[in-house]
DNA sequence: CTGAAAGCGCTTACAG
DNA sequence: CTGAAAGCGCTTACAG
């Protein structure tokens, strides 16, 4: 490659000055005259002159960058998460880069995580399966000094977590459709949830729901999907697996792990000829824009993910500057949004 | 902040041999011996060392990263894209950052192009208003040399674009409504609509499809949003403006931009209490994967948005390779998918 | 107010 | 097979 940006060196050249004397008129130095900056900017404006950030952060350390690690960015859940997360990266002078992972493997996540460290970034917010990390991992990347875990709390506690508070929204929208006359109370659960067995938060919930009611849980009711991410969010997958269950299991309220996979279980409600909320009341999690446009409207449970966003980065660059104090959890509160999907209760 | 990576210098100490040794011991060279390279190794993991790839950069240039800079990369339309250019960027050899702008202002753009090149990025794909740019930021960042425009043609043709067909997209969307039998087709457009006024491939499209079936086109039929990036990807706006123009104007036929702003107005329509397609057919853009969801299910453009992403990635590697070629423009094709907002036609 | 020199962590051409 | 030295483009402590 040709070369392609002025140095220092080619403006104190064009001036006759020192390579010092230019680094100090355009950052700013005091010892420096009038006339000699004024030349400096003139010529730098001239040659279109842009600063090689990799150089002076290798002499000073620290990027003053962050990055985001995400399994799939482009689900409208991060449009407020990152805006939140941008917002905060201005505020306290960083830069804010986003990279998505293919899936969601451990070698995918290392992979990430590695290419960014080898880039000497300052911190890096994860939102992926980190329970995939082993301890040599944890080690080796510094997890606990220089990230933090998005969006799911991660026992035993080894790293800072910012998340909704999942426990909370799992009870309070099992304890809806309690409330709404449910009687037998499905659970539609994500691909993982094997992994995630003993952490799932929502999942949680809808167990302490059910004991606070006296329902007994049924393993039945626990629906699991197949494949999780692979399209459309489990948009498809929800629906395939509802077609199934429809026809074999009982239920008249159905708990989405999220609202992308409601709009999969509502068209296979539909389809099945079964009206909602009369006979099945449905409620989701996320409350995304689209669930507002959707019929019948989704219930959902909703949380202010701006700021899941801004806390995030927040947290991060605490982290960052005290890698010596214990990891920390940071719950947002969450809420039920009740629309058509589970209004009036279940006749 | 304290020391946190180990260094060449630190593993060459450790064992007593030379930095270069190192070096050529971990890069493949192979003139070391093999025992040599082997405690190399084992230091090397021991000290669990992170190449400084910003250090290894300045010395060969080239930091084999490109970047995708958005102004809302949380929209589903992107889930493909993102994929597709990930993928590419992998078989090449390069690593992809994500960026997403606050506003589509141009100050906004040209801080994260700047921020960007400061950080030595090889190129840039860029999903935004091109035209915010003048032409003096074109010449200092360099546009033409290592950028690609991605979604929209932005004549006078001075860099590369990589976009659907869109003016096909506007042409066959008006087509189908009108040989479905509507009479009066609104065009719904987004409030950059003026800006964009001579470029906008969509509504050209729109344009002589009229037309070529000889309708002539009414300012009154151009519905244009007010804000459209505001909130929900502009479902919010196209929903006012429809409730707005359903009072005041005659319409059997609507062509929506995007399929977000489509369920805005399919929203606006049911509630005045008009039936979809009978009396109103609408077509989408974009053919998001919710799209199959909402009811009535949309007619939509569609194209491959995988190997959107895709290209876009090969043509910017050709454009750093190549910066001597003139701008390209890579068209992908582009479909109608014919769902329930306009089978049938209208009565 | 100005500048020479050392150093950040790599890579490379060259000598032994 | 091994290593000393120069250099990438900055920043900084220091001398004048």
């Amino acid at each position: 490659m040709k070369k392609r940006y002025a140095t220092l060196k080619d403006i104190a050249k064009a001036l006759g000055v020192s390579v010092t004397t230019v680094h100090k008129a355009l950052n700013g130095h005091p010892d420096v005259s009038e006339e000699t900056r004024k030349r400096v900017l003139e010529v730098t404006e001239k040659l279109g002159y842009i600063k090689n950030e990799t150089a002076s952060n290798l002499r000073t350390s620290g990027s003053n960058t962050i990055a985001f690690i995400s399994s799939n960015i482009s689900n409208p859940f991060y449009e407020q998460v990152i805006k939140g997360m941008n917002q905060a990266a201005e505020d306290f002078g960083y830069m804010l880069l986003i990279t998505n992972l293919i899936n969601d493997s451990r070698d995918d996540l290392v992979r990430s995580i590695e290419i960014l460290m080898k880039k000497r970034i300052d911190g890096l917010i994860i939102a992926a399966n980190m329970l995939a990390l082993n301890h040599q991992d944890l080690r080796k990347y510094k997890i606990r000094e220089f990230c933090v875990a998005f969006g799911t709390v991660f026992p035993p506690e080894e790293f800072d977590v910012v998340s909704p508070n999942n426990f909370k929204g799992g009870y309070i929208a099992t304890k809806h459709l309690i409330e709404s006359g449910c009687k037998k109370i499905a659970m539609l659960h994500s691909s993982n949830f094997e992994i995630e067995k003993n952490l799932n938060e929502r999942f949680k919930g809808y167990l302490r729901a059910l004991q606070d009611h006296n329902i007994e849980f049924s393993q039945e009711l626990l629906f699991i999907q197949k494949q999780f991410m692979s399209k459309s969010y489990g948009t498809q997958s929800a629906y395939e697996i509802l077609k199934e269950k429809l026809k074999t299991t009982q239920f008249d309220g159905l708990f989405c792990y999220n609202d992308e996979t409601a709009y999969g279980a509502i068209e296979a409600i539909k389809e099945s000829g079964l009206r909602i909320p009369e006979d099945i009341a449905v409620v989701g999690y996320d409350n995304l824009e689209f669930s507002r446009m959707i019929s019948p409207q989704l219930t959902s449970i909703t949380f202010d993910k701006y700021k899941l966003g801004y806390k995030a980065v927040e947290m991060l660059l605490e982290r960052i500057n005290h890698p010596e104090l214990n990891p920390r959890i940071e719950l947002i509160d969450v809420k039920i949004v009740v629309r058509e999907s589970s209004k009036g209760g279940i006749r």
